[in-house]
DNA sequence: ATAGGGTTAG
């Protein structure tokens, strides 16, 4: 048998299993077991390997030379489809001489441009299969498709490999690791990998690698760390840069921050750092948040204006949001005509938002002719947009009407989402059928699909409302069973459902068990149990109050939250070991041992 | 040839 037939039975063999039903696993099963494919035979004869070793120069053909374009076009756009990615493929591992490791490692990068990491996981398999040489940089793109896929132990296995081939990860390998462990709320860990790179001096984190940490410590509600380090780098040889600014910006707009992050806003174009597209839309958030909308217009101007900078989709569609939530739907039109005007063309998020606006008016019929226009224009309408009429009509109780788009929406091939159980479910014990809805949620449980905290909430306060407060109760019990661990809006609804049902001891030990899981009792809970105080004298009911109180609510009421300010510090002027070493004092510890 | 930001749905 010749290399090339073998190569090349083999080859189709790979593709014929990447596009056959066995693909849709992943790339990790054959991550894990080579043999089970019958690989470990092809090993051991020697003679079958390709011979990688042949300098490529000499052999270079007008077909490589094509191919390298190609690749080069595609690392950046991505393919059209992905079966033109398996092709290409197919053809370069039948090439001779083989095409080199940069030609491999563009076609994986055009598969992450598509954001098709297992599939770039299984080619990299059949690369090693195959032992065709591969680079750190090679290495580095898979473990970021590991990460990308939640993967983290591949990538950790992968991450060890690279020691075993004879390899040094680079800062890019270790940013990657960093960014896909604090996807994985696991900062503690992501901070020990940053902190030891440091304190080993493995080498030193750049500005991306900061940029990283602090928009992960950020995500992760470690907005004080993040300051820091913030602060730090700025002292250091990587200064942050539009991203970092950007990052800290969009925490600060979160937390309801909006001076501060204006704040900042002003300092990094003090600096010189300009701000961009990114660094603008959260701010619009929390302008419109605020109802600051003289602000929200001026900004608006100042961006295009000043700093020529354009307003993209996502921009667009904060704005279209926000005004549409403040009912001022005639500027969220006008949203919409702009971003016409600018070529910057509404997407199914845009369209989604003005359909919940018509359907929060009541105007269901407008927003289903929006429906009707976004299919002329070819956007398909996604699983949100069928929530949101699906909720609409759920709300005027018309459940015929949205069981029906429901079984249309299936036909269209969109998989209900745990959004679209939620409204079902609501839309059931609004119409007074909790029992049906509780049939219903266990035969979506048992249909497979996934039920999260909000689902079970919408339970809870559907069984309360109707007088099943025992049945509420059980649902509680069962639910930390299936994983789900009771939040304090979780312990809140079933207190209520406890108080407004007149169970007043057993409410009593929800508190004190509510209090032991570090929750407090929220403005809604406190409201309701005042409000019974001044009708009912029962002295159970003044105790569990006076819990309450002592829990300290005070600093959230009536549904209003009031941020806490933060105050942004500057590092003090230490060695930069001492420094860095500061701020995860956890990690300290773990380093000494 | 490899790494880092954002929008709709309780």
């Amino acid at each position: 048998m010749t290399l090339m037939s073998v190569s090349s039975r083999f080859c189709s063999f790979l593709l014929r299993r990447r596009l056959g039903t066995t693909y849709s696993c992943s790339g990790f099963e054959l991550l894990s077991s080579s043999s089970s494919i019958g690989l470990v035979h092809f090993h051991s004869h020697t003679n079958l390997r390709p011979k990688y070793n042949v300098p490529h120069s000499t052999h270079i053909s007008n077909s490589h030379i094509k191919l390298r374009h190609l690749l080069l076009q595609k690392s950046k756009s991505g393919f059209e489809k992905l079966d033109d990615a398996l092709v290409v493929f197919d053809k370069m591992l039948k090439m001779r001489p083989l095409p080199n490791v940069i030609d491999f490692a563009q076609l994986l990068t055009a598969l992450v441009v598509m954001k098709q990491y297992p599939v770039a996981v299984s080619l990299f398999r059949d690369i090693c299969t195959l032992r065709i040489p591969v680079s750190i940089i090679t290495l580095s793109i898979v473990i970021n498709c590991c990460c990308h896929s939640n993967r983290l132990d591949y990538a950790f296995s992968l991450f060890a490999s690279i020691f075993k081939r004879g390899f040094v990860p680079n800062v890019v390998t270790y940013t990657t690791l960093i960014r896909g462990l604090l996807s994985q709320h696991k900062s503690a860990e992501a901070r020990l990998l940053f902190t030891n790179l440091i304190k080993l001096k493995e080498l030193q984190p750049n500005v991306v690698t900061y940029s990283t940490m602090i928009n992960g410590l950020c995500k992760t509600g470690h907005i004080d760390m993040a300051l820091w380090l913030f602060r730090f780098m700025g002292k250091s040889d990587s200064p942050p840069n539009t991203v970092t600014y950007t990052a800290i910006i969009d925490s600060l707009c979160k937390r309801g921050l909006a001076d501060d992050a204006l704040n900042l806003h002003s300092e990094m174009m003090e600096k010189g750092i300009l701000p961009n597209v990114w660094t603008y839309s959260p701010i619009f958030q929390v302008l419109c948040n605020f109802n600051r909308w003289e602000e929200v217009s001026l900004l608006l101007k100042q961006m295009i204006e000043d700093m020529k900078i354009s307003p993209n989709v996502y921009t667009f569609n904060i704005l279209v949001d926000a005004y549409s939530k403040s009912g001022k739907l005639d500027d969220a039109k006008e949203i919409i005509e702009m971003m016409n005007e600018r070529g910057e063309y509404p997407n199914i998020v845009t369209y989604s938002t003005l359909m919940q606006a018509y359907c929060a008016e009541g105007q269901i019929d407008e927003a289903l002719a929006v429906l009707d226009r976004i299919k002329i224009k070819e956007i398909r309408p996604d699983c949100c947009t069928y929530n949101i009429l699906l909720d609409a009509y759920c709300r005027r109780l018309q459940l015929d009407i949205a069981m029906d788009l429901y079984r249309n929406m299936v036909a269209e091939g969109l998989e209900p989402t745990v959004e679209t159980h939620r409204v079902l479910l609501n839309g059931l014990c609004r119409l007074g059928k909790p029992m049906e809805a509780l049939n219903f949620l266990y035969k979506i449980q048992d249909q497979g699909h996934m039920l999260d905290i909000v689902i079970y909430h919408t339970m809870l306060t559907g069984l309360c409302k109707n007088q099943y407060v025992h049945k509420a109760l059980s649902l509680f019990h069962l639910m930390s069973c299936n994983g789900v661990i009771p939040d304090r809006d979780t312990y809140n609804i079933i207190i209520r459902g406890c108080l407004r049902n007149k169970k007043f001891s057993e409410a009593c030990k929800l508190v004190e068990k509510m209090v032991d899981c570090g929750f407090l009792a929220d403005a809604a809970t406190t409201f309701l149990l005042q409000q019974l105080l001044s009708k009912v004298q029962d002295p159970s009911l003044l105790a569990l109050h006076q819990k309450c109180l002592h829990s300290g609510i005070q600093e959230e009421f009536h549904g209003l939250r009031i941020p806490k300010p933060i105050h942004i510090s500057c590092p003090a002027e230490n060695s930069m070991n001492q420094n860095l070493l500061m701020i995860m004092p956890e990690e300290v510890q773990l380093c000494k041992s």
